[in-house]
DNA sequence: TTGAAAGCGCTAACAC
DNA sequence: GTGTTAGCGCTTTCAA
């Protein structure tokens, strides 16, 4: 690195003191209009650059927040990211990213990471493998403040941002009912693929799942709920596969995400099982691929840039103010009905 | 914040020197056994973590790089950076990520960013829509060294990591020839979906593809070639529409990138024609979605995991060794025959 | 082997 | 209005 140029030196350039820089850089009142547009201009013709490192140091602030994501593969956690970064960046803020690949280890170090770089903020959602509810009340009782997005851990007192999870997975099965008695079955069988028991919000959902079920008056057989070992896409397929084998297809299926049931749905296609026809199939949270099937995915569609946009200044909030009391903001989300669950609908 | 303990706490407590705390803790040889013992236990014990910017300050160095990429939401990029991060975590560096949605003023709005922040190195991959070149070589004078991966500026003389973009598109397209000429079709038209001119990889592409073509004695009719205005699903669909519209489907579609060929291959399906019966589709860059179409689309899978690395690397050799003499590092990549553009293949 | 002192670049009392 | 001084937490000569 060269030598950048420092305040000491605009000073020695003017034969004023540094502080009279400082001050005229930092926009103080106190200083003569003159000395003020000398200093500016010398600045800009030296291309002086503050040297952040040591302003923080000497405010003993970094300016800088962490982000905790379970993975950043799917465009859902990158869309978030993205708002995320836009509003700290014109705070003037620095965003450290981190993913976790779903693993409370992995996640458990980047806290750790984060933590060690000194952040004034964590924004997180939280893994899928295991929990770290102690370690997220440890960071708490240091004066680091958290901000839960997505997956939250309902048993933290902080700030969270998410949708109402039980409700749309109530709609979304509702949907499945509805469509499914419109093609004639009065008592249709309606699965459920279950996510991890440690994210609060696949409780939420199945809850959602479970209570349509009572509602319109059908089985709510536990083997019709499917607890996956993984959310991906060959987690889906090969759930669905065994289902097949053991000849159990349901009439209708509402997975936790859309990764589940974009396998899900491949498997019966191999199968020669027709989708909506046979079985109708509801993803969550609409990935980039739900749009890439045929037919296309049916999903719960959730405001991403303003969860990320919401999570940022709850965040925000809080570091300018510690005292704040924590908010939990629950947006609005859609239903997107396509093909794979109506057939009324277009399937490409 | 709170305070955290310093190594000016650890020396009161000890009763101590700092500079010999300082020391103790760096691993210094001149300090004594029991000394060294007595500080670190004291410093587990006061849970003292170092303060990384003053630590940096001293040193002049912030062991931070940044990485600037033109998207995100696709699996590709993320992939790549995991990589990244693993690299410079090992070593001590925070990574600054930021994206430009393929922006040209975006990108410089990003490295100014990371400028600002006083990055010691740039790991980058240039946007599809214009190109910074002299801000680049700004940057490489300023002394901050440029590393490019995937898609490269080849007028900068900087160290980069790539796949031979012309020989495997050159293999894609001669794919689709022997595809189609197994099928019976002797002269195949094959089209192009061309990515943006100021790529230079998109360049390499197209060529591989031309050559292809002049080898086999097919046409090379410029008609045949499709310059793009973005390189998503949506231009894809649109274009391929047009072609649809005016009854001029190709027997074999080469495309810049897996979204562009999704995007065709729906608009096809669509429309009723058959994919690969009718027309073989191949795609670049392997992304998430190639496996979710049906029928699987047909890539070039490049060794994504090993860029990252290989790019982390290159940078980590250039910060620590500036004189070093850059290197350009052209990966391996592979064909992955699908059923898009091969018949003989699964559909799903 | 250890300590004292200077300094990294900046800000913020406190004087004048 | 401006300069002086001290200090943020750390490393690193230079002495002892």
């Amino acid at each position: 690195m060269r030598h950048n140029p420092t305040i000491k030196d605009i000073a020695r350039e003017l034969c004023i003191s540094k502080s009279t820089v400082s001050r005229a850089l930092a926009g103080h009142p106190n200083v003569s209009r003159e000395t003020r547009k000398a200093v500016q201009d010398m600045a800009a013709s030296m291309r002086y650059k503050p040297n952040y490192m040591a302003r923080n140091l000497t405010k003993s602030r970094t300016k800088t927040i962490g982000v905790v994501v379970p993975e950043f593969l799917n465009s859902f956690f990158p869309r978030i990211i993205i708002q995320i970064q836009n509003v700290f960046e014109k705070e003037g803020y620095r965003v450290l990213i981190t993913q976790c690949d779903e693993s409370w280890e992995a996640e458990r170090r980047n806290l750790k990471l984060l933590e060690d770089n000194m952040v004034e903020g964590i924004l997180i959602s939280v893994a899928a493998k295991g929990r770290n509810t102690a370690y997220y009340e440890e960071l708490l009782a240091k004066g680091i403040p958290l901000v839960f997005f997505n997956r939250t851990d309902n048993s933290i007192k902080a700030s969270s941002v998410s949708i109402d999870d039980y409700k749309w997975s109530f709609f979304a099965t509702e949907h499945l009912i509805y469509t499914r008695r419109g093609l004639g079955q009065d008592v249709p069988r309606i699965m459920h693929f279950r996510g991890p028991l440690n994210i609060d919000l696949s409780n939420a959902r199945y809850r959602g799942y479970a209570d349509a079920l009572v509602k319109h008056h059908l089985s709510t057989d536990p083997a019709q709920t499917v607890l996956t070992r993984d959310i991906t896409r060959d987690e889906g397929y090969r759930l669905m596969s065994q289902l097949i084998g053991s000849n159990a297809v349901p009439d209708g299926l509402f997975c936790f995400n859309d990764q589940l049931a974009i396998g899900a749905m491949r498997a019966l296609l191999k199968s020669g099982v027709d989708v909506p026809g046979r079985v109708s199939v509801m993803g969550f949270s609409e990935s980039q691929s739900a749009l890439v099937t045929v037919p296309a995915l049916s999903s719960v569609a959730q405001p991403l840039e303003e969860m990320g946009k919401t999570a940022a200044r709850l965040l925000l909030e809080k570091i300018e103010d510690p005292d704040s009391e924590p908010r939990k903001v629950i947006l609005n989300a859609s239903l997107n009905i396509r093909g794979s669950s109506d057939p009324a609908r277009d399937m490409i």
